[in-house]
DNA sequence: GCGGATCAC
DNA sequence: GATGGTGATCCGC
């Protein structure tokens, strides 16, 4: 099956034996769950390659010529945006996290190693790279293909570390530089080569480096050499070698420059960077990968040989252009740029107007060249995490809790505000929903997200009815963001760490919130003896139904001494909590009585039989339910939401 | 605007 | 023991 088999574009995976590799990850896997979702998908792209040579056996002479006629004025005008005048540069380190890890602990150097657990493998170093072991895949599978396999825990702190490390030296180069992940850069080094001609030789850096701390990564750099530069000057790379020390300097051209950034990048981290040198940030990718590890390339900044170079590119080497776009182009017998331009007219009649603009460009190797991310704004927020199976709706709310108070964090940290939710839901088989709801006003209320989330949630499990939902994954997104200026910002900063010290660990860790909320209790407790009735409300979830007077009374009396009171209900038990709106721990509070809740025998939760949302449930439970099933309008009630709700009733009517 | 898919890292 | 998390974009309704 093509989807299970190996992904041997990437560097290091060339010349292994693909078919056993192949043969190994397909005995792992067959029968699996995460198999059989495989071929679903396999099959969908089939169907995709079914529709896409229909189309194609359609397509008549005349509408090919047509089509080259309209592609001639799109390259035409894609031609006129093409600019050779900048450095464009991609900076990759190489196998970053397990590099790091073998710096600290080099008898791993000779073994075969993969940064991350059984679960998941994040990279892997070299040598395990060619039995096969690669980011991405489980680490079951790695240790199949190459049972002498060593996994190292990653330890992100220490990957920042040394990517912020890795950054300060690029900006001395570009101060707008773009960094992609970690381990990953793009810079425009224009303007500091036009001041480093101007200034050179005179001022050029000379390096002073001890004799036994030349290590062979050094020498590499050192001794690659670039070719003749344009105006003549050589490039400058003197050694001057007495007994113990060497003196080292670059010289003004890109690719000395290049070598000089990751010379001290290697002094500094004693890690290895390749990079790519173009006039876009396409180009200059492409070329990374080219002489990986510790290695770098330049193509030739002329519109010939670039297109030259892009020709016997496989499509799949751009980034962009991924598994199911490979088999798509394949299956019209394109598989490198070649290919692709010379049947730039079926692209045009097969594919939609942005991916025949797209690939067009590809194949005459124009790109974007605008590095700074100055501008940048983020379009949208998550969250998600997979977990062990569970169907429970108590179980699910439980967890949408925890997203929503982990994404409301984010939020308030970086004081933005979204408008639409979405619900994304993994079952145990894989397969993937995602729900969304247009909200009235933005909002990054963790109250909010969450009854809106569960909401959704809840009308999930019922859409599936009569089977029921088997999660093994949710998350939760907000998009259509909106930006707060950072006067409340730091006002809200001052206040958290003035009251809520410990509730900056909130989201750290499920003991901590335990932890916090019973201090919370206990602070709380005190302040009762000499505080108002209204406080004594506050730390409590109510003993008393909805609609019992007592509660009403005790409403009535809060709102007469204080109008910012709110409510939040228990997922679990239906009980509810009133809390002032200014106060922040109530959350924790809620936390640590969900835990309690779901410790309490089976009959007190809302059962996960499939009636548990429509009142079923005996005893004690009855009342509860049916008040439950009267509650949940969620509270940003609007238009939107509402019409959203009607249509899913009706669904499932 | 929504939901499914694809893609990158 | 048992296939991740975050963000972006595109396509077809």
């Amino acid at each position: 099956m093509a989807r299970m088999g190996l992904n041997d574009s990437k560097a290091g995976m060339t010349g292994l034996d693909k078919q056993k590799i192949n043969r190994i990850i397909l005995e792992a896997t067959k029968g699996s769950r995460f198999y059989n979702n495989e071929m679903r998908k396999e099959k969908q792209a089939t169907e995709r390659v079914t529709r896409l040579k229909a189309k194609l056996t359609k397509i008549t002479q005349a509408q090919r010529l047509a089509a080259l006629d309209e592609l001639k004025r799109m390259e035409n005008q894609l031609e006129t945006t093409r600019d050779l005048s900048r450095f464009i540069v991609h900076v990759d380190m190489d196998a970053f996290y397990a590099a790091i890890e073998i710096r600290d602990n080099p008898s791993l150097a000779d073994k075969p190693m993969a940064v991350g657990g059984t679960g998941m493998m994040l990279t892997s170093n070299y040598i395990a790279r060619r039995y096969g072991v690669r980011a991405a895949m489980p680490g079951f599978i790695g240790k199949r293909l190459c049972p002498d396999l060593v996994f190292v825990k990653p330890n992100s702190a220490k990957y920042a570390q040394a990517s912020k490390e890795v950054r300060a030296i690029l900006a001395e180069y570009d101060p707008n530089f773009a960094s992609v992940s970690l381990d990953e850069a793009y810079m425009d080094l224009t303007e500091y080569l036009e001041g480093r001609k101007c200034t050179f030789p005179s001022s050029h850096v000379e390096f002073t480096v001890p004799q036994q701390d030349l290590t062979e990564d050094m020498l590499k750099i050192l001794n690659e050499v670039a070719p003749p530069t344009v105006d003549g000057v050589d490039s400058y790379n003197n050694c001057s070698s007495n007994s113990s020390i060497r003196k080292v300097s670059f010289g003004h051209t890109i690719e000395d420059v290049m070598r000089e950034i990751r010379f001290k990048i290697n002094r500094k981290t004693k890690l290895t960077a390749s990079a790519g040198i173009g006039p876009n940030k396409m180009l200059a990718k492409i070329c990374s990968d080219w002489k990986k590890p510790n290695g770098q390339f330049k193509v030739e900044f002329t519109r010939d040989k670039i297109i030259e170079f892009m020709r016997q590119l496989p499509t799949r080497k751009i980034s962009g252009i991924g598994k199911v776009s490979e088999r798509l182009l394949n299956e019209i017998e394109i598989s490198n740029c070649k290919e692709l331009y010379d049947k730039r007219d079926l692209i045009y009649l097969l594919f939609s107007n942005v991916s025949t603009k797209f690939f067009l460009a590809v194949a005459m190797g124009i790109g974007s060249n605008e590095v700074s991310s100055k501008n940048y704004q983020r379009k949208s927020i998550s969250c998600e995490r997979t977990f062990g199976e569970i169907s429970r709706l108590a179980d699910m709310l439980v967890k949408c809790q925890k997203l929503c108070d982990n994404l409301a964090n984010h939020m308030k940290k970086e004081n933005i505000t979204g408008r639409c939710l979405t619900v994304k839901l993994k079952t145990v088989a894989f397969e993937v929903k995602q729900r969304s709801v247009s909200l009235k006003h933005h909002t990054n209320s963790t109250t909010e997200m969450f009854n809106i989330a569960s909401e959704v949630i809840r009308s999930e499990r019922l859409a599936c009815q009569p089977e029921r939902l088997r999660l093994r994954l949710m998350g939760i997104k907000m998009s259509t963001l909106k930006r707060h200026e950072s006067d409340e910002k730091s006002i809200q900063d001052t206040l958290t760490r003035y009251f809520n010290k410990y509730d900056e660990n909130c989201s750290q860790s499920q003991s901590t919130i335990n932890e916090a909320s019973k201090s919370f209790i206990n602070i709380e407790q005190h302040k009762l003896d000499e505080k108002s009735k209204l406080d004594k409300v506050t730390c409590y979830f109510s003993k008393y139904d909805e609609n019992s007077s007592q509660l009403q009374s005790t409403m009535k009396e809060a709102s007469k001494n204080c109008d910012n009171m709110e409510k939040v209900t228990c997922p679990v038990c239906d009980q509810f909590y009133v809390y002032k709106s200014d106060e922040t721990s109530w959350l924790a509070l809620l936390n640590s009585h969900i835990d309690t809740c779901l410790q309490q025998p089976e009959t007190m939760k809302p059962s996960q039989s499939h009636n548990d949302s429509v009142g079923s449930s005996k005893g004690k439970g009855v009342k509860r339910r049916k008040l439950q099933h009267n509650r949940m309008q969620p509270t940003t009630g609007n238009k939107t939401l509402h019409n959203f709700w009607q249509a899913k009733d009706n669904t499932h009517q």
